[in-house]
DNA sequence: AATGAATGAGAGTTCATTCAT
DNA sequence: TATGAATGAACTCTCATTCAT
């Protein structure tokens, strides 16, 4: 069993979950076949199954590989001391961001995960509900703060923008093109301001 | 071959149809089998092809029911002379709702359209478009009356509120539960008005 | 799911398990594949998935098949009034029978059942143990009759007498001009006489 | 190429073909992978190659291992001047310790041999048959000195005491407390005397 | 209008084997 | 002497599809 050290396997493991994020996005779980991946990677499709045990298994790492980073960033942010406009901008810009790094991985997380049997399944779950609850309380301390309406429903808030920059996302994995600063900081106007014009009196 | 006037097979194939949504929705296109469609009727998997074509004919036409309507409706609220609010609000109340009327036919379009060949996905597209294009002139035409406001760009606008509706849309598929006028009603305030306190001066 | 009536697919389930036991006999179970088996039965491969779930439920079916009425005549003779003499023949008889009814059924039970799930083995086992326990309660009896030597191992006789009926039983499958009805006699009269040569005093 | 003589090679390699006979003996030929007899001997699936030219090879050989001191030593009991009685204990002892002292090698040959090729089948065939013609031998001396019933069949008899040991043998594989000397003496006894009670006229 | 039976292509997976190091 | 990495063929199994009935 490989030590999680720089060896050249575990190169090539990354590698191949790498690849594997990248066809998965591209066709599916069930649509991509493990020849799909290994032809990505430049390997024979046997030759895949010395890194994974199985295709459920490359599934999974590339779910992990989706979140993990940006679970991790979203703590950051969370325990940062900045306003609240701050920290939204900064947790859609992550989340955005992640749709470019990571290979089409949080895509895959996101359409996928279905597919991975009930135990693994539910590990990744407590993670995502994590970055929820987290983007939650942002969205209530700023209503205590006073800094938000105290109309507004947190828990609806904090799915909406995970659902925003979700579907985002999708565009951003499809359009090479799409300027990923520009778009956060539409997203978290949108989400701040609303489109309403300023009543002028 | 069967007219498509009221006939028992056009019953039939309509429940067929709604069927393959369900089976879809629930597994993806390439994870269900016709033999779980078949199921899900009552009927053996054999006895599909009395209906359908192919499997993929089954796709297409879940995705037609997916956004028929529901385009449909889009041209009526896109006509009406209702002011932008009240517009809006119709808008995501009628989307929200396709989740619930059609039998998860909507989440199959889009999740799942991109399996279908070239030729029937750009003529789904083209319904898509058309209905995002309304939904740009509508906002654009609040700009124009200074109901919003000139910095906000129609395109992203309408993409967002597009977005916002299929993700939630999602979760109104998976939880029976969730009261989609509440819903549709929290969406159209955040997108009109954001989070953001009224600034008292 | 079938009735255990006359159908025309229990029919050719029937087939199928005969085509696996005699390809299983030939081959051994790991070293037989599933198209030899489709192809002695005269189908292909894939379909023998309509009779079977797997490979392994043929291998189980035909193990059953090997003893069921084999394990059932045993019970018979048993039961039967006969003297001990005669219930031996009868059983030497129909366990070396069996070898020539059953297809080879018999021999796959006997070389290829540790290949079945734990589950499945024990309920096997169950059969097996019952035939050879009743074949040792006929030694008893006949040692408490005075039939037979009292310092006979009855527990060793018993399986002695299988042991030596299953290695005939190999070489009837292989060779079809073995005369199994002559070879019965001898196989018994070994057991009860041995080969020594009367002492004549 | 190494030489026969006692080098570490062919320590190692009588190691591994030792190796490969309990594996082999475990799950069979086909059920048995490379990589279970590298693990097995405590090295890795592509260093057995070192020591064997393929698979087919180490079956070869655990095959050879198998017989081949177990027909020397027949060789030495059929010369000697013992009487039938000595001679046929001697012969179901050797056989018998064989299944002990072999590492389960007589077991391989009995049940995997079939799957070796013509050429190194015959090979082997050439000397299980000198074995039992020897065995069959031993019984026709006896029968021309009166020793044995003049009805006896001596290639039926001496069939049956190779089967009645090999079918022992399956069973001392799997249960290390049978006492093989115990067994040797009641099998002898079985053949010599059968079971019947003595005659008292 | 529906079914039982079969098919064949393709999937995931295993594994004996090779070879540079 | 042994290994890591890769290969390709074979295997089990699934499934969309067909067709006689």
């Amino acid at each position: 069993m490989p030590q999680s050290t720089d060896t050249r396997y575990n190169h090539q493991r990354l590698a191949a979950i790498r690849s594997a994020a990248a066809v998965f996005a591209d066709k599916g779980y069930h649509g991509a076949s493990t020849a799909d991946i290994a032809a990505h990677l430049g390997i024979k499709q046997g030759s895949l199954y010395y890194y994974f045990k199985s295709k459920e298994e490359a599934l999974s790492e590339v779910c992990l590989l989706g979140i993990r980073d940006y679970v991790k960033r979203m703590s950051v942010i969370a325990d940062s001391d900045q306003p609240f406009a701050a920290q939204l901008l900064a947790t859609v810009s992550s989340h955005l961001m992640s749709y470019r790094e990571t290979n089409e991985a949080l895509k895959v997380y996101n359409d996928e995960r279905l597919y991975l049997p009930e135990e693994k399944r539910t590990k990744l779950k407590t993670l995502g509900s994590r970055y929820r609850q987290q983007l939650e309380k942002i969205f209530e301390d700023a209503r205590s703060a006073g800094v938000i309406r105290t109309t507004v429903d947190c828990h609806f808030a904090a799915q909406s923008v995970i659902g925003l920059c979700n579907s985002w996302g999708h565009l951003i994995v499809r359009d090479p093109e799409l300027d990923v600063f520009i778009l956060a900081q539409q997203c978290t106007d949108l989400v701040l301001q609303g489109v309403t014009a300023a009543q002028s009196n």
